[in-house]
DNA sequence: CTTGCATATGAACAGTACGTCCATATTCTA
DNA sequence: TAGAATATGGACGTACTGTTCATATGCAAG
């Protein structure tokens, strides 16, 4: 008897419809918006409309538009987590800067990032999530290719590698962020080699 | 409780104030709402509220929020723009830096500037503003200081001496704005040896 | 002193978004 | 088959933006 328009595809007027299947055209929806038109764009009146969910809906499973734009992003650019070890730390570190600078250059990653880590700077729990499921690991990930280096006697014994972590990545997104200065994967290379011999005479 | 006294002093209800007067009264009012509540709190509304001020003024004399909020910061921690050379590049690098967490640190400067920073990613006006008074300049600065000790010998020629400038304050802004992580000025001097000597083997 | 311009003011309006509540419809599960 | 879980549309109140308008007042030129 109900002639219910279908459940699947059409617009299933009122009533439950399977969370998952909720969800997932959500986070689809805030995903092409965040990348199209920025965060500025996604608020929780657009995406529901967009994905054909209420609003009431996204207020139950997101506490802000920044966390769905977080998670949005996260579940669509699955970043490489992965820091190959070819023995030659300066190429391994050439490779890794430089495909994160592709990423933000070539594959349209850097205005979303911008505006996450800025957004973040005003919304303490996306500051939290952005922190722990991208900053940290991986500044973790980079961390340990370091230390297997250290171990290996290509870095000093004191070296801080933190430091070192920071200064490599805190450069990028130094220009990127507060100096809005450009910059390519042509810096990489120099970038390695000044945190590994520094800028003193040798 | 808006008594009509004459101009000075009273509410002076409609009419002509001096510009003047009134641009400082907005500012002031920005500035301690900046301070004491964040970036957030920063409206139109609320500062014309508290500044005495009609929102109509502030619309034509900002063109957002946030380029208020920058004026405002801007005109109150006027902060020192002098990088004194006493010969020994390594000592002024860590003074300066060391200025630098201090301020953010210890005169909160912290969260008015992470909460600058962000908003600047999603409003290019603000953006643009922010590194042209406020990045820009500083890393001016650092490059004429690093560019004498360049010139002494202190550096290598072929030392970028930007991407040094980067790797010094690009560190500590990723510690403050992408990893949340905390820090004090005791960092400071192991971040200077670092840019100077690297992290390999001598 | 008069006149006219510049400018601040209050008020109102439409638009957008948030956050919350509700009754209802539908699906899932026990 | 019955009840729990959950999505839905709708409504409400609040807040802020951006704009327009008429009005009041300071300032300066004549």
């Amino acid at each position: 008897m109900s002639e219910n328009e279908t459940a699947t595809g059409g617009r299933p007027g009122r009533g439950r419809r399977p969370a998952t299947e909720v969800r997932a055209a959500v986070l689809t929806a805030a995903g092409r918006i965040l990348l199209d038109e920025g965060l500025q764009a996604l608020t929780f009146d657009r995406v529901a409309r967009e994905a054909g969910a209420s609003r009431t809906t996204l207020h139950k499973w997101w506490p802000s538009p920044g966390a769905l734009a977080a998670e949005a992003y996260f579940a669509r650019s699955r970043p490489v987590l992965d820091f190959p070890d070819t023995g030659d730390l300066r190429a391994d570190l050439i490779a890794q800067l430089g495909a994160f600078v592709r990423w933000l250059k070539e594959e349209g990653a850097e205005r979303p990032v911008s505006q996450l880590v800025g957004a973040a700077q005003l919304d303490p729990g996306l500051a939290r999530a952005f922190a722990e499921e991208y900053g940290r690991p991986r500044r973790e990930l980079a961390r340990a290719r370091l230390r297997t280096a250290q171990r290996a006697g290509l870095l000093r014994e004191d070296a801080d590698l933190d430091i070192v972590v920071d200064q490599l990545w805190g450069a990028l997104y130094h220009r990127m962020l507060v100096l809005k200065a450009p910059f390519d994967a042509s810096v990489v290379p120099r970038l390695v080699d000044h945190a590994l011999h520094g800028a003193a005479p040798r």
